[in-house]
RNA sequence: GUGUUCGUAGCUCAGCUGGAUAGAGCAACGGCCUUCUAAGCCGUGGGUCGGGGGUUCGAAUCCCUUCGAGCACACCA
């Protein structure tokens, strides 16, 4: 379906053309004098000069030109150029019936459909996740739903961190603790047991204790590293052991991951781009990009517009060893090797930018990934206490997310069993959906690229602009709904007619716009612009709700098309909080 | 030091490819529940958009400068 607002300009700009006007004068913008007007051009300014007239006499030409225009209910030229447009009711009410008749709601796909990898969550294994991997999944899912949405083939990638010095750490405390286990007999020739000698909260606590030991203690760092080297070279046994270590702790990310509604196509990690590591390095060398620098394997990746100077991408360390450049090159190798995706997109923390830069120039420059292939970085800013700075524990630690998340469930549920009288278990999974709703609100109704204050007192007291005033608004919808259904009248009869009140039109308007949100959303890959849609749609809905007894309406013609104007308002929220990754329940 | 992001109401944030009177929410104050969930709705107060200069008919928005804050700057990821 076309967009309202460009159905509009199409005609704008016809007139502009008519008058003798460039066409792209004929530009239309949604009106910020919502007193004047619903829609405004504010071509006859721009082209004033160009024209050598006074804008409001351009003004007055095209004006003239639309009068009469059927889809238009008013066309005023307003001092010192406006072009002040109010939108055809009949019109507006068609357009609504027709995004119901729509199952995307009036959404066109995009036309060129791409394959999109994203890369996001970047959870480390046996390390539980903390508050700094929130954004991450939360951004990097809203991304995923809306590239789906759009019509885009896409693939989330979780890129565990699996590999390097983390991974010897634990094989070290292990040995140590358990040292006639069967991983460290260099002569076992067996097959190696298939259940892990650990659970996942041992892993966890293996792993900090051996990062401080090695701290610490310079030999027991060498054996770490000894071990991270000899498993990076195929020792069988660590090799064994890092398949434990991964399966446990993918079962446990996996469940963490769920209770956030986010989900990965593929769990592989920095280990799966180990094998690709040394032909990588080959052709580098063989190609003459690679060359040693300081002892260390670099390829220059600075350009004559750079700002500053970007240092050479390092593809070796001057031990021999990779580091994390060399593993996300390697990564990208079996990415286009496997899906050739038109995009990448990697969500992560904004800090990690030149890292970024450096690893897209050497992977098109090396031709590891083609020139027609995106590289994006979206980096999102830090989660700050409400001191403004990074988010803490009350001691001063690092906060798991688990526990933030039970923190706020419990929050939730004291606070819905106050308000109704719900069974206990229902009231618990209502207090978990509207509790992650309000966590994923909270985090995407900010700009990604910049830091926020995490408040949980703001984000558990409900009020304003935020998940659970979304979520309350659509259960006032099922609410009614539920109950018009009870009175045997089909939900399916009638149509949305033409607006008879200023909060109704208001609401049919802010529907019309569903689809230029949307797809702004997703060409600025910002999903806080679907927050600032929906709060606006929740806020008319509101306000038409207040003023209009839907249930109470006698005029059975007139109630079916405020119970469409209904359905309609309600799948709305519902296919834009589903792109955001939360959902609502039927009570609260 | 170099680069980069940012500075909008007491607080948290929108708005930024230039357009009319800079918008929300929270907090404060005042209204609205015998009637579809008051987690709601309506209203009041609160701002020289960090400062200064420039471009323009017009600047929160673009450019320069200055102050302040965060972050990053090859052998950790």
């Amino acid at each position: 379906m076309q967009e309202l607002i460009n159905v509009i300009k199409d005609e704008v700009t016809k007139a502009f053309v008519e008058c003798g006007y460039g066409e792209k004068y004929g530009y239309v913008t949604i009106s910020n004098r919502p007193d004047l007007c619903e829609y405004q051009c504010n071509g006859a300014l721009a082209c004033a000069k160009e024209a050598h007239k006074a804008p409001i006499m351009i003004a007055n030409e095209v004006c003239e030109k639309l009068q009469g225009n059927k889809l238009f209910a008013s066309v005023e030229a307003c001092n010192p150029g406006f072009l002040n447009m109010k939108i055809s009711e009949e019109y507006l009410a068609d357009y609504n019936n027709k995004m119901l008749d729509d199952d995307r709601l009036g959404l066109d796909e995009v036309e060129q459909k791409k394959t999109i990898m994203i890369d996001y969550g970047g959870p480390n294994v046996a390390k539980p996740l903390h508050v700094g991997h929130l954004r991450s999944a939360v951004i990097g899912e809203s991304i995923k739903r809306i590239n789906r949405f759009m019509g885009n083939e896409v693939i989330g990638d979780v890129h565990l961190g699996d590999w390097g010095l983390q991974m010897g750490l634990i094989i070290t405390e292990l040995r140590e603790r358990q040292p006639d286990l069967v991983y460290f007999d260099p002569d076992y020739k067996g097959e190696y047991p298939k259940e892990a000698p650990f659970t996942i909260s041992e892993l966890e606590e293996i792993y900090p204790t051996a990062s401080g030991k090695s701290k610490e203690d310079e030999a027991y760092k060498e054996q770490a590293m000894a071990a991270t080297y000899e498993l990076q070279h195929g020792n069988p046994g660590y090799t064994a052991l890092l398949q434990h270590i991964l399966d446990v702790s993918v079962t446990d990310l996996k469940r963490n991951y769920e209770n956030l509604k986010v989900s990965f196509d593929l769990w592989k990690g920095e280990s799966d781009a180990d094998p690709y590591i040394p032909d990588m390095v080959e052709k580098m060398k063989a190609d003459g990009y690679a060359y040693v620098s300081e002892g260390a394997l670099v390829v220059d990746v600075a350009e004559e517009s750079d700002t500053k100077e970007i240092p050479p991408c390092m593809i070796l360390k001057s031990d021999g060893a990779a580091l994390y450049n060399t593993t996300d090159l390697a990564t990208l190798i079996w990415r286009e090797a496997d899906y050739h995706p038109d995009e990448v997109i990697y969500v992560v923390d904004k800090r990690q930018e030149l890292h970024f830069v450096q690893v897209f120039r050497c992977a098109k420059k090396t031709g590891i990934v083609p020139d027609s292939t995106e590289l994006k970085f979206v980096g999102f800013g830090t989660m700050n206490g409400k001191d403004g700075k990074p988010f803490k524990t009350r001691d001063g630690g690092v906060m798991r997310l688990e526990n933030l998340i039970s923190d706020i469930n419990e929050k939730m549920y004291s606070k819905i069993l106050e308000n109704d009288t719900m069974s206990q278990e229902e009231a618990e999974k209502t207090s978990k959906t509207v509790a992650l709703a309000a966590i994923k609100y909270g985090d995407l109704s900010n700009q990604a690229s910049k830091d926020y204050i995490f408040d949980i007192d703001r984000f558990t007291s409900f009020e304003g602009n935020t998940g659970p005033y979304i979520l309350y608004t659509i259960v006032r919808m099922k609410s009614i709904l539920a109950k018009y259904a009870q009175s045997g009248k089909s939900v399916e009869a009638g149509a949305i007619g033409a607006p008879e009140t200023e909060s109704q039109k208001a609401l049919m308007l802010e529907l019309a716009r569903f689809n230029t949100s949307i797809r702004n959303a997703y060409e600025e890959t910002a999903p806080h612009k679907i927050c600032a849609y929906i709060y606006e749609l929740a806020n008319a809905f509101n306000k038409f709700y207040h003023e209009t007894k839907i249930l109470g309406e006698e005029d059975e013609k007139k109630q079916a098309g405020y119970i469409k104007l209904l359905q309609l308002t309600k799948q709305t929220l519902e296919v834009c909080i589903d792109l955001l990754g939360f959902e609502a329940p039927e009570r609260m």
